[in-house]
DNA sequence: GCGACCTCTTA
DNA sequence: GTAAGAGGTCGCC
């Protein structure tokens, strides 16, 4: 790199916008319902380049105003660009307040935009010697670039490219890179509104540039054009003027290049911290920290003291002064000088960072009384003062994160706020044995209340030690579930929004994971006493917050009949596990493995060449760049050509090719991901497969299994189907039971709506799909096709998830009008299924949720937006997720029940799988007649409605057969 | 080794 | 159009 000095120039609404919409499909929600995805994008990438790059001089560009000088030529200049997401208009104002706070220079110039300011400042910084990167991931800027001007472009994926005239002129195939002016004059931009050239698009806006070199070299030269292009390039001289003159970046915008003024400074520490806490960004702060701290030291003079800390002062306890040790050296109010402060040489350590700068309390900076209790005395009066409370939270430190094979390092127990206890467990697994007997009168309790965040977890821990956990429950992680679905409910992130506290955390006590991590039994005593303790203190804490807020939201009754009781239940479940039939799927493996590489063989016959058949990136570039199947490939919106089903699908049928590679990937994904993964998710302690099922991820209120996932198991296709051979009874004593609601969600939507038309048809007991498409299209239910029940199908479930006509003409041979036709006979069919529609749309309005029937809410926040896209998506939840949220209620109700009437009854059948709608059994055979009765009964009289409920049963030696 | 992206599996 | 989890590739650190 040079030693001229450099400037940065961003832009801040390409970031802004990039950073928001990176974020869509995940939004960052904080507690009090605020969109902070466009800060927080924006924001990091900031940051990124401040760290990478320790800019001498940087300003952030604002546009205000839009350009008049645009506007003025063209009057459509960005008119029907999408309106400004609500998120962004109001994620503006906090950025600016972050880089004032910052002491960073702004940009803004009524009347212009961003591009304008920083072409303008770019040119005049390079006059005065300097290099300028301008930071944006828009490709209009490629016509500033020159010797001394860069595009510091982001990338997606993290990390940024610089755009240099060589790197320009590759991506545009230009000699010049002022002709990318010509070339966005031609192609256009239906972003920024420029027209372009009629029929003219990338390619050969290329083209015209080889052989004219620029706009006004083509409209002189027309001539040399044929046929249609002739005639449209000729017919539009004009608008391709006007389209060039849109593109260009003005160089004359009336701002100054003062280099002082683009000097960095030092930021307002506190400030920032401060505004990033209200926000509930977190590790943003990490990021704040570090990429100024590298600037602390290039520029020497400035440094960054912490706010005033009272770290340590009042530290009295033992185990205070143990980690005032252990901690102080790395803490800047120790430290002798700022250079101490350094992360400069890349041996940083983020957390560390954090908790110089945070404002939130820590264990350091809070009063705690937490005690180790040894064998002995000791432990003899924590005991009987154990026994003498009502309501204790407890917590369970491992060995692991596999309750099945984890050991048990100790328990912590707390019952007042800021205090609590922690008793190791021996090495020696007897004597935990001997331990925990003691504490069996305490765990076994009925009448005390245990509390605890994730409680299935110490359940199943505890019940390798034959130990039970009776009494009420009370579990964090499922109170916050219930308060605000669409969180996240791991400890820390509860602890710091609703405590402004921030625990110790697991990887600063045992290490990233990977090679190095250590087990809890490898820390220090003291160290395992503060961490756990501080755990069980942290949950108590917040369970006093939850309480009252599960009174006011009504979910009381959800918390303390469903998820409570279904804590049990699954524990039971995953306990259970089920047998898998390893030598089968080991034969399946050998058969695939011999037809895939037979269409490998084919596929690179065909393809001329061997190649990597699972890369879509390769694979698109051998089939749409190498053999041309197609003319204009769909592309990917990274820029890869697209290689997904119904891409391929579609080119099928003419080529052999496709339907290879469409096998070939079928029976990969089929190997890698069931046949060949299941049998080492085997469990060797027990030889069966334990899926954890969890209990806070879905919104909806479903569950959803991982390690491995039990509840995506094909079942559409012959061969997929053969992997649920593999699933089968404990032994020949036993079979598997499958149980399957019918139509569920059907019936839900029939009874929530009180649908006469349909409850009718549920009530005869017709097939629904027939039973639409008789009344949809009018005719007799014998007298309907296959093809009328397929589409009624279509749209009996389009309805569920909120259909538009263009959603069903892709699922159907139907046209996009003939689509909306369906739709519309299907409103007046069922007129109060519409109503119904409308009403959950209305009421999210409202009330800003929407609810099932067991009053289970989600929280729609942008059912009242601006954005057409967004609230759109928020309709369709507000139609699906009391759907989708009223079934998952019911079919826990069910598994509550006859849990209870299993284990009550000491029968050996045993619930193992729940996939949304269905259960399975390892059913005792002796056991079979009742358990199909009762199974069956338990399910349809879980949730009485308006409409009945059906429930299949099957049986069978595997989990194919049971069906 | 980790994460983004793409693709594919289920209800 | 709803709700999930997982495996392979590929680029980044």
């Amino acid at each position: 790199m040079s030693d001229k000095k450099r400037l940065f120039l961003i832009d801040a609404y390409a970031l802004i916008f990039r950073g928001y919409y990176a974020l869509i499909k995940n939004p960052r929600i904080n507690s009090k319902g605020m969109d902070t995805s466009a800060i927080m994008g924006f924001m990091n990438s900031f940051l990124d380049v401040i760290k990478r790059e320790r800019p001498d001089h940087l300003a952030v560009c604002f546009d205000k105003g839009g350009s008049d000088a645009r506007n003025e030529m063209y009057e459509a200049y960005k008119a029907n660009r999408d309106e400004t997401p609500n998120a962004i208009r109001l994620a503006i104002p906090y950025i600016e307040k972050i880089l004032t706070a910052m002491h960073i220079p702004i940009m803004v110039k009524e009347g212009f935009e961003a591009d304008d300011v920083i072409g303008t400042l770019a040119k005049k910084a390079e006059k005065e010697g300097y290099q300028t990167f301008m930071v944006t991931p828009d490709k209009d800027f490629a016509q500033l670039v020159s010797e001394n001007i860069f595009m510091y472009r982001p990338v997606f994926g993290g990390g940024y490219e610089t755009w240099g005239i060589p790197e320009v002129r590759k991506k545009f195939e230009v000699t010049d890179p002022l002709q990318v002016i010509d070339f966005l004059g031609m192609m256009g931009d239906s972003s920024d509104n420029i027209p372009g050239l009629p029929g003219v698009g990338e390619k050969t806006a290329k083209k015209f540039l080889a052989e004219f070199g620029s706009m006004e070299g083509l409209l002189e030269n027309t001539d040399k054009l044929k046929g249609k292009m002739k005639e449209k390039v000729e017919a539009n001289k004009e608008l391709g003027l006007l389209s060039k003159k849109l593109a260009t970046i003005m160089l004359d915008v009336p701002v100054e290049f003062n280099a002082k003024d683009f000097e960095m400074s030092e930021p307002d520490v506190t400030e920032v911290t401060k505004i990033f806490e209200e926000l509930e960004f977190r590790r943003l702060t990490d990021n704040f920290v570090k990429a100024f701290s590298i600037e602390a030291m290039a520029a020497p003079g400035t440094s960054h003291q912490p706010p005033s800390t009272n770290k340590g002062s009042n530290n009295s306890l033992p185990l205070g002064e143990m980690s005032k040790g252990q901690r102080g050296q790395k803490t800047i109010s120790s430290s002798a000088g700022q250079g101490q402060f350094s992360l400069f040489g890349g041996d940083s350590e983020p957390s560390v960072a954090t908790e110089v700068y945070s404002s939130r309390k820590t264990i350091e900076t809070t009063e705690h009384f937490y005690q180790t209790v040894q064998a002995g005395i000791g432990r003899k009066l924590f005991l009987q003062n154990l026994l003498k409370q009502t309501s204790v939270c407890f917590d369970t430190e491992t060995t692991g994160l596999n309750p099945l094979t984890a050991e048990l390092v100790g328990i912590a127990f707390s019952w007042e706020a800021g205090k609590g206890f922690y008793l190791p467990c021996p090495d020696d697994r007897e004597e935990t044995q001997h331990l925990l007997e003691q504490l069996r009168p305490f765990f076994e309790d009925e009448k005390i209340e245990k509390i605890g965040q994730n409680l299935k977890y110490d359940i199943k821990v505890l019940a390798k030690y034959n130990v039970v956990v009776k009494g009420k429950l009370f579990d964090t992680m499922l109170a916050h579930y219930l308060i605000n679905p669409d969180m996240r409910h791991n400890m820390d992130v509860l602890a710091e929004t609703y405590l402004n506290y921030t625990p110790v955390s697991i990887t600063e006590l045992i290490g990233k994971k990977g090679k190095n991590q250590l087990s809890m039994r490898d820390i220090p005593i003291e160290k395992q006493t503060e961490y756990a303790v501080e755990d069980a203190d942290v949950t108590l804490q917040l369970k006093e917050h939850f309480q009252n807020e599960l009174g006011e939201a009504n979910i009381q009754k959800l918390f303390d009949e469903i998820e409570i009781p279904l804590l049990r239940v699954l524990a039971d479940m995953e306990l259970e596990g089920i047998n898998l039939d390893e030598a089968f799927l080991k034969k399946l493996s050998v058969e695939l493995d011999k037809d895939i590489l037979n269409l490998e063989k084919h596929i690179y016959e065909a393809a001329g060449e061997e190649f990597n058949i699972a890369s879509p990136k390769q694979l698109g570039e051998i089939l749409f760049d190498k053999l041309k199947l197609i003319d204009k490939p769909k592309k990917t919106k990274t820029g890869q050509y697209s290689t997904a089903e119904d891409v391929l699908s579609y080119l099928a049928k003419d080529h052999k090719i496709i339907r290879d590679v469409l096998e070939y990937r079928g029976l990969a994904k089929l190997k890698s991901t069931y046949v060949d993964a299941l049998p080492e998710q085997v469990e060797s302690s027990t030889n069966r497969v334990h899926t954890d099922y969890m209990q806070t991820v879905a919104a909806t209120g479903r569950l959803s299994s991982n390690n491995p996932n039990l509840q995506n198991i094909p079942i559409r296709t012959e061969r997929g189907r053969e992997v649920r051979k593999a699933f089968i009874p404990r032994d020949k004593d036993y079979v598997l039971l499958a149980a399957d609601y019918s139509q569920i969600e059907l019936r839900i939507i029939a009874a929530l709506s009180e649908e006469e038309n349909m409850i009718e048809a549920f009530k005869n007991g017709e097939d629904i799909h027939s039973s639409t498409a008789a009344k949809v299209f009018n005719i007799s239910l014998e007298e309907v096709t296959r093809e009328q029940r397929s589409n009624a199908k279509t749209v009996n479930f389009g309805i569920i998830y909120g259909v538009s006509a263009f959603g069903l003409s892709n699922q159907t041979d139907l046209s996009r009008s003939e689509s909306k036709e369906l739709i519309d006979t299907y409103y007046k069919t069922y007129p109060k299924l519409r109503n119904y529609m409308s009403e959950q749309v209305d009421f999210a309005r409202d009330n800003g949720y929407v609810q099932t029937v067991l009053g289970r809410r989600r929280y729609l926040k942008d059912i009242n937006g601006r954005n057409q896209v967004v609230r759109g998506a928020a309709e369709r939840n507000a139609v699906n997720a009391p759907i989708q949220g009223s079934a998952a209620d019911i079919i826990k109700i069910a598994m509550i029940n006859i849990h209870k009437i299993l284990s009550e009854g000491s029968f050996k059948t045993k619930m193992l799988l729940q996939v949304h709608d269905e259960l399975v059994f390892d059913v005792y055979k002796p056991e079979l007649e009742a358990m199909k009765t009762m199974i069956k009964s338990e399910m349809e009289k879980a949730y009485i409605m308006k409409v009945p409920l059906d429930v299949e049963i099957g049986v069978g030696d595997n989990w194919l057969e049971a069906h």
